[in-house]
DNA sequence: GTGAGATTGTTGACGCGTCAACTAAAAATT
DNA sequence: AATTTTTAGTTGACGCGTCAACAATCTCAC
């Protein structure tokens, strides 16, 4: 396991990272308008029974910097695919609502989505190399949060 | 081979190149000031015996589109770790040479950015690991270029 | 209750990335 | 040689992401 193996192999993951999310989220954008951030968002906020989450939860959700929230909303609220709502129950907190524009849209985008990644990433690879991708991942994580 | 695995593989590739590149790239930010983008201009740059590039020879290298490269050679020219100087063969040309802080910024950073590297991705990865990386690369970026 | 500190969210500035429109020079076509 | 096309690069607008500063609300110790 010399350095340049580790370089080699870095390397080859960044380019892969780098080509395949150009490629899926540029046909994302092409065929909905939206751009990975919308997607992100919109396929959270989706998967709730009731198209809602606090903006805190959100966050969580997505893991994302509160101001990066905040801007991302701003202009998905000012484009129409969610609402903001104050909650009744604690003052500092905001609900964020998928308006039904933002429903129709997601749902398109959702098979989109699936389409591409099965196309450039599922269907290239094998049961044992996904099982490979979910190992790393779990080790590289574990890694970074016991620092 | 089921839909979800895949799906499931994406989100767990998806979480590690965010969260790893979050943390590299912010631990080299701290240490010498440069981005993710000024360390791969400065790293292509100093792999050359001259220290210099053609811009288009630049691009090409980091296979940028053209405008991200005049920003962000627009930028680094500020802060003087790149100078642009005509090309006499071809008019249309821009040379793209380092200057001696340049050189001196990227040399500090090469190491630690190997450093966080090896850290967190070379040292939890066995041969193995590092070989599926490769593989996997490789067979994604051959579907995208065949498209 | 009151005041200290934590939590939730917004804003502005600035770097980053893409797209479309543009300039200028080289190459190809006629 | 003159015209067209291709190539190299810049610019401006706008969306995206981070940081630091700020405002408002909640919590909890007292």
């Amino acid at each position: 396991m010399s350095s340049a193996d580790v370089t080699h192999a870095w390397g080859a993951f960044q380019r892969m990272r780098t080509q395949l999310a150009g490629r899926i989220y540029r046909e994302l954008a092409r065929s909905t308008g939206l751009s990975e951030p919308d997607f992100e968002v919109l396929f959270t906020l989706d998967a709730e029974p009731d198209k809602t989450l606090r903006s805190i939860d959100l966050r969580c959700a997505l893991d994302w910097e509160k101001s990066r929230l905040s801007h991302q909303l701003r202009r998905m609220t000012e484009r129409g695919l969610v609402t903001r709502e104050t909650c009744t129950t604690d003052g500092r907190s905001t609900i964020i609502v998928l308006t039904a524009a933002g429903i129709e849209t997601i749902t398109a985008a959702r098979s989109c989505h699936e389409a591409a990644v099965s196309r450039y990433f599922g269907e290239v690879l094998n049961t044992e190399q996904l099982a490979a991708i979910n190992q790393i991942a779990t080790l590289v994580l574990d890694r970074l949060a016991t620092d």
